[in-house]
RNA sequence: CGGGGUGUAGCUCAGUAUGGUUAGAGUACCUGGUUUGGGACCAGGGGGCCGAAGGUUCGAGUCCUUUCACCCCGACCA
C-alpha cells in the first residue's frame, strides 16, 4: 500500500476521554474511530489486524477440527424466552421489532442460536462430537462501555460450541479448546495465564479465564508464585493459613466494649489478631420475586467476595442495606454475631467452621462474646466459601504463596452440560436407542479486545509495538527525501519486490519530512521501517526496528535479503 | 440505574462569572515559496446552526426551561 493514498487519520492528540494506552494509540493511529458510546469503525489497519487475528483462530480451530458457521446476527426473541434467558439478561439485549411487530434481539451470545442449528439436526451420538463456531459481531448494551475497544457495546467475539454425548468427551474437548487457546495468545505473542473462574449464573461444572498480563486490566487475578495455579478473584481458593497467630485465651463470656464497631478497634480493644475476630457483612439479597436481609460472616482479617457470596445464596442480585434496615430487623450495627441466629438468615465462611478462640458481636449494644468456639454452629448454620483471598495466602495446590495481578479477560471456556440442550429440548439418540440432551461446552474469545490486549502489552511512549503475526503491515519503507530520484527508484523496487514475495508492506512516498515519517511510522508501529535516506549515496539504507528502536546499516543492494531474513 | 462532569472548526481547547461589532488560538487541511535525518519556516486561503428545541431581551456562545449526547466514579458485565 502506498501511505500517500492510504486512509490512515493520525493525530497528534488522543481523544480527550482516552486514557489506556490501547484506546490513546489505535485512536491517534488511525485504527479506530468512535461512532457512539461503545460503538466504534474499524479503519483499514484495524481490519487487517483483525483478519490476521481471525486467520491464526481460523488455522488452530481447523487443528482442532471445530468447524466454521455464520448464524445470523438478529435473533428472534422467542428463543430467547424458550431458555429463559430474556429475563437474565435484561438490559443488555438489545430488544426490537421488525415491520411484522415480531420481536427480535441482537445476539449478545448463541448459545441458543447453535442449540436451535443443532437440534433436530444433529440425532445420533454417531455424529457427536460437534464443535461449531464463528467470528462474529455481537452486541450487548452494556450500562457502562469505556476503555474504547476494550469494552465496547458491539464488539467482535469467535464463540465456539461443542456438542457431546459424554462428560468424559465434553472433558476433552474442553482440555483440547484450552490447548488451541493458549496456542493461539502464544501465536499473537502475548503475555497470558490461564485461569479457574466463577462459573456463576451460567451454572456447569467448570469454566476457566483466558487473562492476558495487564496493570490496565480490569479482572483481578491470583497466581501461585510456585506452581501453575491462577484463579480469577471471584473464584480463587486457599489453603488454610499456615503462621496462625497466637490465639487470646479466654473462657466464653460476655464483653463489654463501648463503641467498638470496627474490626480494626475491636482487635485493638482485645489486643489480638483479626483472625480472631467475626466480620458480619450484610446484605440484601435479590432472588427472582423477592428479596431478603443475608449476615455474612467472615474472620476479621477478611473480606467478602461478593461473586461467591451470589452463588452461595443463589441470588440473582446483591445490594448494600443501611442500618436503618438492619434495626428494623432488631439488628444492631457493629455488634451483630453468629450466635444468634433468628432474626435472619446467615452464611458463614467455611473457614470459620471449627475456629476457636473467637471475638464476635454479641447482637447487642456495646457487646461482644469473647472465647467463642464456633464448632457449636456447625449442626445448625450454613458454611460456604465466602471470603475473598488474601495476597500472601497459601496456594490451595502446593505451598507457594498467592499474589495478585491484573489482567485482561480475552477468554472464557465452559463446560456448559446440558443447561441449554435440556431448556430447549435438544436431544440425540444413544447406543440404548433413548434420547439424551447434549452435553455442551462453550468457549468465547474476544478477538477486537484482543487487538486493544496487544497495543496494552506491546506500546512504548511513541505508539504501537507490532509483533509480525499481528502487524497490519511487517515492513515499512520510508522514502527520506521524496525529490530524491535515487532514494525514490530503491525505494519502488524494494516495494515491488518485497510485494511479489507477498510480504505486508507499506511504502511512505508522502512529501514530508524525515521527522514527521519516523514518528507517524513509530505511533502506527511497524516492526520494520527501511530507511531509504541521506546515506544511500554511500550506498547504506537503515533498517530500523521499532521493538528496539535500533538502526541497523545494511548494503542498498543487500537490503532485500536482509529484509527477508528479519521476517 | 445512582452520583458528578463536559458539549464551541477534523482534533485539542480558550471565550460563558458581568449578554453588545464580523466567534478565537494551536494543530490538521488547500495554494505558492524556502527547507529536507526526528512531528520545519514564511505568505496567503478554506473550514462553525457555539449539541438540539423553546423562552427572556433592542441584542444570546454567554441568562432561563426542556431535551439529547458523550465522559468519569459506583452498581452491572454468559
Amino acid at each position: 500500500m502506498r501511505r500517500s493514498k492510504a486512509f490512515i487519520p493520525t493525530t497528534k492528540e488522543a481523544p480527550s476521554d482516552a486514557q489506556l494506552a490501547s484506546h490513546i494509540f489505535l485512536s491517534r493511529a488511525g485504527f479506530v474511530t468512535q461512532v457512539a458510546s461503545g460503538l466504534y469503525n474499524y479503519l483499514p489497519l484495524a481490519k487487517r489486524v483483525i483478519r490476521k487475528i481471525e486467520n491464526i483462530i481460523n488455522e488452530e480451530m481447523a487443528k482442532v477440527g471445530a468447524q466454521e458457521v455464520e448464524l445470523s446476527f438478529v435473533t428472534p426473541a422467542d428463543l430467547w424466552a424458550e431458555s429463559g434467558r430474556i429475563e437474565k439478561f435484561g438490559k443488555e439485549l438489545l430488544r426490537f421489532k421488525d415491520r411484522k411487530n415480531n420481536l427480535f434481539v441482537l445476539g449478545p451470545t448463541h448459545e441458543e442460536m447453535m442449540v436451535d442449528l443443532v437440534r433436530n439436526r444433529v440425532t445420533s451420538y454417531k455424529n457427536l462430537p460437534l464443535n461449531l463456531y464463528q467470528i462474529k459481531t455481537k452486541f450487548r448494551d452494556e450500562a457502562r462501555p469505556r476503555f474504547g475497544l476494550m469494552r465496547g457495546r458491539e464488539f467482535i467475539m469467535k464463540d465456539a460450541y461443542s456438542f457431546h454425548a459424554s462428560n468424559e468427551d465434553l472433558d476433552r474437548e474442553f482440555d483440547a479448546m484450552e490447548a488451541a487457546y493458549k496456542k493461539i495468545l502464544t501465536r499473537l505473542g502475548l503475555d497470558f495465564r490461564v485461569v479457574e473462574a466463577d462459573s456463576g449464573a451460567i451454572g456447569g461444572s467448570g469454566s476457566k479465564e483466558l487473562m492476558v498480563i495487564a496493570d490496565s486490566g480490569e479482572d483481578t487475578i491470583a497466581v501461585c508464585s510456585k506452581c501453575e495455579y491462577g484463579a480469577n478473584i471471584e473464584a480463587a481458593k486457599r489453603s488454610a493459613r499456615g503462621n496462625i497467630p497466637e490465639a487470646p485465651e479466654a473462657e466464653f463470656n460476655k464483653f463489654l466494649t463501648p463503641n467498638i464497631k470496627t474490626i480494626d478497634e475491636l482487635a485493638e480493644f482485645f489486643k489480638v489478631d483479626a483472625y480472631y475476630t467475626v466480620k458480619c457483612v450484610a446484605k440484601r439479597v435479590v432472588y427472582a420475586d423477592e428479596s431478603e436481609i443475608v449476615l455474612f460472616f467472615v474472620r476479621g482479617c477478611d473480606n467478602l467476595q461478593e461473586a461467591k457470596a451470589h452463588n452461595a445464596t443463589d441470588a440473582l442480585d446483591i445490594v448494600d442495606v443501611t442500618e436503618e434496615e438492619l434495626a428494623e430487623l432488631g439488628l444492631v450495627p457493629g455488634f451483630i454475631g453468629p450466635l444468634d441466629q433468628d432474626k435472619a438468615k446467615h452464611v458463614i465462611d467455611s473457614d470459620l467452621k471449627n475456629a476457636a478462640h473467637m471475638i464476635c458481636g454479641a447482637n447487642e449494644v456495646d457487646n461482644h462474646f469473647v472465647g467463642v468456639d464456633m464448632s457449636v454452629l456447625s449442626e445448625t448454620a450454613y458454611f460456604a466459601d465466602i471470603a475473598e483471598v488474601n495476597e500472601g495466602d497459601i496456594c490451595p495446590d502446593c505451598d507457594g504463596v498467592l499474589t495478585f495481578t491484573k489482567g485482561i479477560e480475552v477468554g472464557h471456556i465452559f463446560k456448559l452440560g446440558t443447561t441449554y440442550s435440556e431448556a430447549l429440548n435438544a436431544k440425540f439418540l444413544d447406543e440404548n436407542g433413548k434420547a439424551q440432551p447434549f452435553i455442551m461446552g462453550t468457549y468465547g474469545m474476544g478477538v477486537s479486545r484482543l487487538v486493544a490486549a496487544v497495543v496494552e502489552q506491546h506500546h512504548d511512549d511513541n505508539g504501537c509495538i507490532w509483533t509480525k503475526e499481528t502487524a497490519p503491515y511487517i515492513v515499512n519503507i520510508m522514502i527520506s527525501n521524496i525529490k530524491d530520484e535515487a532514494q525514490v527508484a530503491l525505494g519502488e523496487s524494494l516495494y515491488a519486490q518485497l510485494q511479489d514475495a507477498n510480504v505486508d508492506v507499506m511504502i511512505d512516498d508522502r512529501k514530508e519530512r524525515f521527522g514527521f515519517k519516523m514518528k507517524d511510522a513509530e505511533l502506527i508501529g511497524f516492526p520494520y521501517t527501511v530507511i531509504i535516506g541521506k546515506e544511500l549515496v554511500n550506498g547504506e539504507v537503515q533498517i530500523f526496528d521499532r521493538k528496539s528502536t535500533e538502526k541497523t546499516a545494511v548494503k542498498s543492494d543487500m537490503i532485500f535479503t536482509k529484509v527477508m531474513e528479519l521476517l
